[in-house]
DNA sequence: TCAGTAGTTTAGACGTTTTCTAAACTACGC
DNA sequence: GCGTAGTTTAGAAAACGTCTAAACTACTGA
């Protein structure tokens, strides 16, 4: 449960910082650079987690859950078992490769995108979408309460359908009242 | 449902057991008042949502999870199911009674205060606890995407020891890396 | 290069949280 | 009261995530 430094600063930024990541240059070979990163955050890279980071940092910031990045996984070839991306997940987010992000739906998001940024999330569909840019602004922050201090701040912006359908349909669905 | 917003002002939660209703006018019976708001939201006041409303909502803000409030109704005597309980935090949250907090845990929190305010997440003990007060200001909001209507924002403080000894200890838990 | 070792993966069992099902029950209008 | 639609319920089942112990593998040092 550590994402530890992804703010506030100064704490040790894991040497992940130190590694570019989208890289445009030809000359960095992509698949080198994950094992780097895999390296500097002290975790081995095997296969699997080649694999993975290569699926989850290749195409730019994205939102997955354990069974989506399983099941994308599972179409390249890449034989894993689903034990072995909820580890994974769970290593990089504690590494800071990752950030997980707080939507209280039934699964669990991560997100490669670890700076500072924030989400909306649709309710209807369950997805989670960066805020872009980055005007939104939070500002009168509290102080931590006594002995804490501040891991993270998140802003979620939830979303529904303009029109209220999907909110209608859920209520003529099941035993509501 | 307009009764909603109570305002806490770091009130010893102790032993509330006893305390009324909290309200100016003394002519409702608190009793009457849920009934009066189960009926305005369409919802039947049959006893079991009438005791859940009266755990939920006569002791000011609360936030609790589904087995929490179960547990509670069950020490008051108040025979009822766990399905139940699942299923009266839903309909409440539907009516706009409650509001879900967002926090990625293994657990659900329902929140009684369904005003604009703002949430700590204690990491290490998986607590939710309305960070004090009004100061905190969310600027910059962006347009909802298209044929979306914002839905709520909510801000989540994540914190954790300042020490990190419960992270430290989670981490030697476990098959980590 | 190779063996030892510590870290990693895996299938499947398990735990927890939540939803579903279908039968019994009940609030409410007439 | 009666009928009916809305509710509740126990238990089954689903969904999500973690754990276990055995097999496997990346790395180290010789």
């Amino acid at each position: 449960m550590s994402i530890v430094s992804i703010k506030s600063g100064g704490v040790a930024k894991s040497h992940a910082d130190q590694i570019p990541w989208p890289q445009k240059s030809p000359a960095a070979c992509p698949i080198n650079a994950v094992k780097a990163r895999l390296r500097s955050v002290g975790l081995r890279p095997t296969r699997q987690r080649m694999a993975l980071g290569w699926l989850l940092f290749a195409k730019g910031d994205r939102h997955v859950s354990a069974e989506m990045l399983y099941e994308e996984a599972l179409r390249a070839r890449e034989p894993l078992s689903l034990a072995t991306v909820y580890n994974t997940l769970r290593q990089f987010s504690e590494a800071g490769l990752l950030r997980q992000v707080s939507v209280s739906g039934p699964k669990t998001f991560f997100d490669t995108n670890v700076s500072e940024h924030h989400h909306f999330y649709n309710e209807d569909d369950e997805t989670v979408v960066d805020i872009p840019g980055s005007e939104i602004q939070v500002s009168g922050l509290p102080q931590a309460p006594d002995g804490m201090v501040i891991s993270s701040v998140e802003v979620i912006v939830r979303l529904r359908n303009a029109d209220g359908q999907e909110t209608l349909t859920k209520l003529a669905g099941g035993q509501r009242a």
